[in-house]
DNA sequence: TCGACTTGCGGGTATATGCCCGCAATGACC
DNA sequence: GGTCATTGCGGGCATATACCCGCAAGTCGA
């Protein structure tokens, strides 16, 4: 008899999968999804240029993954790709298009997060970003 | 100036891709990554012939998404497709190869359970499930 | 200064995931 | 018994994600 234990993997997998949906329904008005604006987030608060392999440091994402993600955001006008002083180096900032949907996108963006938190209930939202934390 | 507020969404998601990467490392000597051995828990589990769109709303997976992933599975020799009483139905069951991975794979899964359950600590575990369960 | 690592990328390969469209099979309701 | 809505799929389209290989640029030690 295999008892009904549930696997954390699967667990989060499916958690993140139906946040992902949430915030993308949110963020749609905006123009984007989640995946990029998170990392249009993360280059915005970086304050300069970054370089692929620090963007995926940033993002915890694969740097081959960046390099295909920014393409597309690029191609969308969301960033615009240059080379640093390090000729080895591709870096990326933020474009107009970016800006603008960084800025349409904040205040859907809040409405997802808090709904998000209503679902989590007090303390849960802490507790919830310990636990991850860990991981 | 923008706070360092987490975004759940990013934060569940940075998660679920760390804890696959562990679960799939841990799996590898099995053949097979979490994603599909997850499904194959699930047809088992099912204990009979279960449609794509059962199977889709067992795993919380677009049907479209279970489509493909099958057809991946069907290929590796995991799973036997059929058709039921409705034709319009396209079932699965577990083919040979499915059984050996899910029985290799059963103590190496454990093992990565064990492993992420250590990290999230007394408590921890049963908390994240709780929390992830609310959303 | 020259070879040996190290680092940063692009591209190939394979999955995973969701939305939408259209088709076929069912079911429900006159 | 005919519509007509519902359900189940396949396939097209677009992203997201990771691993590996190979090339180019930079670093460092002898």
């Amino acid at each position: 008899m295999t008892s009904a234990v549930p696997c954390y993997c699967a667990t989060l997998r499916i958690a993140a999968r139906k946040a992902t949906a949430v915030y993308d329904e949110a963020l749609a008005p905006a123009g984007i999804a989640l995946a990029q604006f998170s990392l249009l987030r993360k280059i915005e608060r970086a304050g300069r240029e970054v370089s692929l392999s620090e963007l995926g440091r940033l993002a915890a994402l694969d740097r081959s993954t960046v390099g295909r993600n920014v393409k597309v955001m690029r191609r969308k006008g969301f960033i615009e790709v240059g080379s640093g002083d390090d000729r080895r180096e591709a870096t990326v900032r933020l474009a107009e298009g970016g800006r603008a949907a960084l800025a349409a996108g904040a205040p859907l963006w809040r409405a997802a997060q808090a709904r998000v938190e209503a679902k989590l209930g007090e303390g849960g939202a802490g507790q919830l970003r310990a636990l991850l934390a860990a991981l």
